[in-house]
DNA sequence: TTTTAGCACTCTAATATTGAGAGTGCTAAA
DNA sequence: TTTAGCACTCTCAATATTAGAGTGCTAAAA
């Protein structure tokens, strides 16, 4: 679905009026874009070109006679095709490290991460955990804790360290789930979480006979661990930002929107689609698939360990976004996230 | 610093003007109160008795010819001495503890208990989680994960699954941590958190020399430990329907009532501080010690795990909230949160 | 053919004006 | 001590008014 390439005169106003309708919130006037591009054109031809711009679906009107306000096909064209690219500095970029390094563990760092993007980019920042299932087993240690409850400790290679409570209906004796633990260690070590299963299915089929039956409660633990794996936690900050914007000034809007905060999973359900393609996404307004996420824009990334998607992270705001820096920073926090996880390996 | 007692007839009075109030949102005038009283006293009489109420402070006027409101003294009054006492059906708290019932671990039993709050009361909930130095000592495990990190789990009479990922300048063998790990669940299961450095201190004394060193090694895993054990996790839902109470109209009292939610923190102090006393408590607006609080209210009370004050829970909304219920709410969840967690143990 | 100046026209948003209504405080009678 | 009556106050909603920003169109200029 390539879009046609406006000519560049149109591509500079519409750009223009991109740009300042960011900046300003207000609807961008022909006068006001001739002044900007230094006159090169007279508010009379802006109007002109702004009125074929209109017509094809990147501006509107508010009212007959206010300014031009991009349309979401608009700011999805400067998105693509006009959009400078934003560098930061070193030494912007050793500041972000430092602070997101500062965190203890994997979840300090998450929300030291979502508060960055939400205070950088100020609209919310939203950072989705490794996901389990992705990540390497490193390793794992099995706890009886009485009442027929097994604590399973899961170590990964993202530093992830997840706890699942495990009741069974029978006894495992200390010394057998000892036993276990160390079959779990010592075939499973490196293996991804997702495949654990299969590969000591694997394994069995060529090991001898006499620990059968340590296998038989091995998979029987697993399964009742794996139903337990699917939950994904993530940390969503600075939703204050955005309600405090101009579009959200009349109360019907805000009270849908804090609605949609307070159910914060349905972001989540966009970031993880996200994780299947790689690279840097807008979703703009309308392209998304809720409805009730018409008035907003996501900017999402994923975040790789060792090569391997993981996670996904990003900001959401209103759709005047000012995508330029949002994309610079969403690029360089996911590039900054991804060197912390891996140091910390 | 006790409150003189109102005549019974102010006191009727003052009590209509706060449940009307509170259910209206609007200025209550004497034309109404005299209907709500059935005729009882004539409008005449009623402002007669307002204008005292008012010298009095327990009511103002938002202006010349409004109805009255009250004022936090008079909230507090009624809260004090006129608020009937609500009871919830046996078949409501069942319905509650089933829900609380429902949740896998601690932290999903705590998002759902203040979901809980918050739902029932049409405020925002929160609820701390079990104090870790409050609660005892039921299991621990010391895990080595490389990179001379040990990783410590803590398991507590709380329900309370704690991961500590310890670092230490030097490595510790995995036999090693072994026998440190069995000293701690011998001489420490059952121990208060918070004593257990002056317990592991005294068994020292009395015991002989030859595992000195596995205690020098003890005391320098606990303290590193004990550095991390002090953060507080809490839960916090329904910010939405504060933030929707007409009193948070105009732009400015919201944008600062959302700088506020976005840091949490500050609600967490309280609760904290009334961990120190027993019972149900009401910070009514200015009461509150940070002057951010004056449009809001909380009411708050602990919860007990084995008898001991471990955690606390509460509800926050505007002055102007159904403190009648509200109390009724906070108090049940609190037993049945009481209860829910001493059955899991 | 393309660009621009000029001008009438439209619509908003801010401000002022008005009137109805709710509720008070005061006074004087019950 | 309570109540009826009344003048007075202040808000809120509705209406009118105006300034100004910006457009679209037409006709002239490049």
């Amino acid at each position: 679905m390539r879009r046609v390439d406006l000519k560049s005169r149109k591509e500079k106003i519409l750009g223009t009026i991109v740009e300042t309708y960011i900046g300003e919130a207000e609807p961008v006037g022909s006068r006001t874009i001739a002044r900007k591009l230094h006159f090169k054109f007279s508010p009379a031809t802006i109007r002109n070109i702004m009125a074929d711009l209109e017509e094809e679906g990147y501006i509107t009107h508010p009212y007959t006679s206010a300014g031009r306000v991009p349309t979401d096909k608009g700011y999805r064209y400067y998105v693509d095709h006009l959009m400078p690219e934003e560098r930061l500095t070193p030494q912007e970029k050793k500041e972000i490290m430092r602070e997101m390094e500062a965190g203890e563990d994997i979840s300090e760092i998450m929300d030291k991460t979502s508060r960055l993007l939400a205070r950088l980019c100020e609209e919310a920042g939203i950072v989705v955990y490794p996901c389990l299932k992705k990540s390497r087993l490193k390793h794992i240690e099995l706890i009886d804790v009485g009442n027929n409850s097994v604590l399973m400790v899961l170590i990964t290679n993202s530093g992830l360290i997840k706890n699942l409570l495990l009741r069974f209906p029978q006894t495992y004796s200390r010394s057998h789930l000892e036993k276990i633990t160390n079959l779990f260690n010592a075939e499973l070590e490196g293996v991804y979480l997702s495949e654990i299963w299969k590969y000591l299915w694997h394994k069995r089929l060529s090991d001898d006979f006499s620990v059968f039956n340590l296998f038989k409660d091995a998979f029987s633990i697993l399964e009742e661990a794996f139903k337990k794996l699917e939950e994904e936690r993530f940390s969503f900050e600075g939703a204050t930002q955005i309600l405090t914007q101009p579009e959200f000034e009349d109360r019907y809007t805000l009270t849908k929107l804090l609605q949609l905060i307070e159910e914060r999973r349905l972001f989540l359900d966009i970031l993880a689609q996200d994780m299947e393609e790689e690279g840097i996404k807008a979703h703009i307004g309308e392209e998304n698939s809720y409805k009730e996420f018409r008035p907003l824009s996501l900017v999402t990334a994923n975040y790789h360990i060792e090569g391997k998607v993981v996670g996904a992270l990003g900001v959401v705001g209103p759709t005047r976004m000012a995508y330029a820096h949002v994309f610079s920073i969403v690029k360089n926090v996911s590039e900054i996230l991804e060197s912390v996880l891996e140091r910390r390996l």
